[in-house]
DNA sequence: GCCAACGTTGGC
DNA sequence: GCCAACGTTGGC
């Protein structure tokens, strides 16, 4: 078993909050819609355990709400494939499926949510991309450190 | 609602 | 390969 990785993950609670995550059949989502290629390489560099902080974006305020942690490796997300879909690629074949997926679980809400205000208070988390001008990765790595100093940060 | 920053597309 | 135009993200 190797070490677990870290990562973060937004959602708009207006379409998909850490209490709809909470909510699902197993507490646990496909993560489908993701269209950039580096959210999706990095989702396909996710392993079952790794430790996943849940986002609200595009929320009053923003903030990192809760836990959860991935519970199956990448696979193709059906819904490039659906032409109802919105999230429909044309240029995607089955036969070499350009988006991928994982399943994710709730794990707990934190606490004390962290509002981005606070998180960019903290020096510890200076680096975190997250924080990063312009940053808008929607799939996005967390280093160690800055998962210890988050958790410790939201009361646990 | 505004708009800055970003990623993608497509003409050349 | 350049870059303008466009669509999207997401904080405010």
């Amino acid at each position: 078993m190797g070490s677990k990785r870290y990562w973060l993950m937004k959602s708009e609670p207006s379409s998909f909050s850490i209490d709809d995550l909470s909510r699902s059949p197993d507490q646990t989502t496909c993560w489908d819609g993701v269209r950039n290629y580096q959210a999706r390489n990095f989702m396909r560099n996710m392993a079952v355990g790794d430790h996943v902080l849940f986002y609200h974006s595009n929320a009053d305020p923003p903030a990192i709400v809760g836990i959860a942690e991935v519970v199956t490796t990448a696979y193709p997300d059906p819904t490039q494939f659906d032409t109802t879909d919105t999230h429909y690629d044309p240029e995607s074949k089955p036969s070499n499926p350009r988006w991928d997926m994982v399943d994710i679980r709730f794990v707990r809400k934190l606490v004390r949510p962290l509002t981005l205000d606070e998180l960019r208070k903290e020096s510890t988390l200076k680096g975190m991309v997250l924080l990063q001008k312009g940053s808008r990765l929607s799939v996005q790595p967390v280093s160690p450190l800055e998962w210890r100093h988050i958790l410790r940060r939201a009361g646990r």
